[in-house]
DNA sequence: AGCACGCCGACT
DNA sequence: GTCGGCGTGCTC
């Protein structure tokens, strides 16, 4: 027992004597029993039919991404099935029957066999950690193509897709699976001309696939997205919705609920915590529960007779798994669409070019509104330049532009105003305020940053702190790029309109709902609470553009553009007096797509000028990161295992060094060193050689130890 | 990654 | 002759 262990016991167990007591326990226990280890089946019997298990052993590393044979004992040919988890000895082999060598990993059980084709002893399997076969066939295929995709190997796929075991939901059976329910009206998809007949397809049990590009309602989305659900419940199919957090899934799950009760679907969310999880993932698994709803973990969950795939908000960063090998939801989804021949719906206020993309190549059928349709539910949309203050001295200090503030004004006769302020911390840089020159550092010229409210003013590079800044080019001495945060403007609102109820969500405290009345609400991106009652924000305020806008990625525009998108979704229609600022740039694209509500044009023309610069999704990529020397290693080796001849490689450039105070993430160098990042791009139809070709080099550089390892990420986020 | 095997240099 | 350095390769 490690010492962590006795430390945690102590803490537990609180008097000191008590602790010695335990401590002489565990001393004796060890020194009589070397430990309860398990029988060792070496000599036992085998099964008698099919006495060979096909294991995958559940080590990430990529050069071990193969199954290993072991023998069945006959004790337990029954439970050793296909699917079940189980333990197995891996490492230094048995050898002669000396020492037992290596220790016990969990495993899989893949495929039970007559023969092995190893040619040495095949050492038993050690333990069968339970009967329940969770990685049945159509999910081990499923992390297959997954892993595949993304140059990752299986087992780490497989991680992500079975939860780890708890006992005692195991051992309980799953409710009985309720009969199908009714088939749900049409409803709000009878507003998209193709929007029945996407339901109908799905009664049919056909197969569907729409980028579905909402209109504008705090609940619509919701709603309709559950009658997709409800409806493939109805035809006797699964169905499996993933959306970017809690509070979305939430939302759907209450309008399924309001469709088809209580029993037919589970929620997958991290906040239920691991028991009830564990137990809803099983009720799915034993197919008592044929519908899911959850964040992007739920991508995976084992719906029976799967008929249909949903994903909300595709771009929301959510979606992107951040364990390895980093999988899309989006992308494993229509993974599943295609094997499992269920119908696919990528639903969302705003459009990614991705949607686009599925929709250029064929992929999915565009399911948008006519224009008449967008119209007639928008809010009325207008923009605000920045300079243009309002003459009242509040909304001054609130850096209110006139026509904010007067359409604040009056939209609070009609009831709750929404503010969405950029978070702090997503300011790209600090400008000169005057000359809107990036304020550097006097000594390395690295970017300045602010860190938290109130902390000192830091160089990005060198980490000195900055005193008396003045920029280098007109002297000026004010920074500009200390966005305020979501409090501070609400207090300067407060002032500007003493007599009405502030309310703030974001970071830690974010709201579900606020009250139908008049207040304002002030909300960072992503955290707008929906006003009860179902009207909508009277006005929603979009405040700060340029701090969206200016981000040094080449997403910015779409980022942006769905942002205000979602929250513009919650404000009710012009026709009830619903109205939307946007302080920016009115000549700027996304700007445009927001007051003519065009996100699907944008994303196209997004998708135009990705296509001239031969970006993603155009072609596909793949960033390889790390030392100069790993970096430059796999990239030859890669060249020698069948990288398509049509590849480009670009780069390899000097990583910037993280900022310094941020913790470190999987991907960032170790203090002190200096990486490198080459992409490699290929045309879309070569990605899986793209994928292939990485990951056989990757395998030959760890197994021959040619130097250091470099990590490697398909389709990365962060590029241009 | 661990971990054992193996083939050369200083030692009882 | 034997112990053990860590370079190379495997893990059913």
């Amino acid at each position: 027992m490690s010492r962590g262990d006795e430390q945690s016991e102590a803490g537990e167990s609180g008097a000191p004597e008590q602790l010695a007591l335990i401590r002489e326990t565990v001393r004796e226990r060890k020194a009589r029993q070397p430990r309860a280890k398990p029988r060792t089946w070496r000599n036992a019997e085998r099964a008698a039919r099919l006495p060979v298990a096909r294991v995958l052993v559940d080590k990430g590393m990529v050069h071990l991404d193969r199954y290993f044979d072991y023998a069945v004992p006959a004790a337990m040919d029954e439970e050793a099935q296909p699917g079940v988890r189980v333990r197995v000895r891996f490492g230094a082999g048995e050898r002669e029957g000396r020492r037992e060598g290596g220790g016990l990993v969990n495993g899989f059980i893949v495929e039970r066999r007559a023969d092995t084709d190893f040619a040495g002893r095949l050492a038993p399997l050690a333990q069968v950690l339970s009967p329940e076969p969770v990685l049945g066939p159509e999910l081990l295929q499923l992390c297959r193509a997954v892993a595949d995709r993304y140059a990752g190997s299986l087992a780490d796929v497989v991680q992500l897709a079975v939860p780890p075991r708890r006992a005692r939901p195991e051992q309980q059976p799953s409710p009985r699976r309720l009969p199908r329910p009714d088939m749900p009206e049409p409803g709000g998809w009878s507003r998209y001309p193709q929007g029945p007949a996407f339901l109908a397809a799905l009664r049919e049990k056909a197969a569907p696939r729409a980028v579905w590009t909402a209109l504008p309602g705090p609940q619509d989305w919701a709603v309709e997205l559950a009658t997709a659900l409800a409806t493939a419940l109805a035809a006797g199919r699964g169905a499996l919705a993933v959306l970017p957090d809690g509070k979305a899934a939430a939302r759907l799950d209450a309008a399924l609920t309001a469709l088809v009760g209580e029993g037919r679907h589970v929620l997958l969310t991290a906040d239920a915590g691991p028991e009830p999880r564990y137990r809803r993932w099983l009720a799915v698994r034993r197919g008592s529960v044929r519908a899911v709803i959850g964040t992007r973990a739920a991508m995976f969950a084992p719906v029976h007779r799967l008929g249909l795939v949903a994903i909300w908000e595709d771009g929301d960063a959510a979606h992107s798994e951040e364990r390895a090998p980093q999988p899309h939801a989006r992308e494993v989804l229509m993974q599943r669409a295609v094997t499992e021949q269920a119908a696919f719906l990528l639903g969302a206020h705003g459009c990614t070019v991705e949607a686009a993309q599925l929709v250029e190549s064929g992929f999915a059928r565009p399911l948008t509104a006519e224009r008449e349709t967008v119209r007639a539910v928008m809010p009325r949309v207008r923009t605000a330049a920045e300079g243009d203050e309002a003459r009242d001295p509040a909304a001054r200090s609130a850096r209110l532009p006139s026509l904010a503030w007067r359409t604040a004004r009056d939209a609070l006769a009609l009831g709750p105003v929404l503010v969405q302020v950029p978070r702090r911390g997503y300011v790209p840089r600090l400008v000169c305020e005057r000359c809107r020159e990036p304020a550097r550092c006097r000594h390395c010229s690295g970017p300045l940053e602010a860190g938290a409210e109130g902390a000192a003013l830091r160089c990005g590079w060198c980490a000195r702190e900055v005193v008396d800044w003045h920029c280098g080019m007109c002297g000026g001495g004010r920074l500009r790029g200390s966005v305020f945060g979501a409090r501070r403007t609400a207090e300067e609102l407060g002032r500007a309109f003493p007599s009405v109820p502030v309310r703030t969500s974001g970071g830690e405290h974010v709201l579900e709902t606020v009250p139908g009345g008049p207040a304002l609400v002030v909300a960072t991106p992503g955290a707008e609470p929906v006003p009860e009652g179902g009207e909508g924000y009277a006005a929603a305020l979009l405040l700060d553009g340029w701090v969206l806008l200016g981000r040094p990625d080449l997403r910015a525009g779409e980022e942006a553009l769905r942002r205000w998108l979602a929250a513009a979704s919650l404000v009710r229609g012009h026709e009830a007096g619903g109205s939307v600022v946007v302080v920016a740039e009115e000549t700027l694209r996304p700007v445009q797509a927001l007051v003519r509500w065009d996100p699907a044009g944008h994303a196209l023309r997004e998708l135009a000028d990705r296509a001239e610069l031969g970006f993603p999704p155009v072609s596909r990529m793949a960033a390889v990161t790390g030392p100069p020397q790993a970096v430059a290693g796999l990239l030859e080796a890669a060249r020698e295992t069948g990288l398509p001849a049509e590849a480009e490689v670009l780069g390899p450039v000097p990583l910037p060094v993280p900022a310094a105070g941020r913790p470190r993430r999987p991907g960032d160098p170790p203090p002190g060193e200096q990486w490198e990042r080459a992409l490699v791009r290929v045309p879309r139809g070569s990605g899986a050689a793209l994928a292939s070709a990485l990951k056989t080099a990757q395998v030959r550089r760890l197994t021959r130890r040619e130097g250091p390892s470099a990590q490697l990420r398909i389709d990365p986020l962060d590029i241009g």
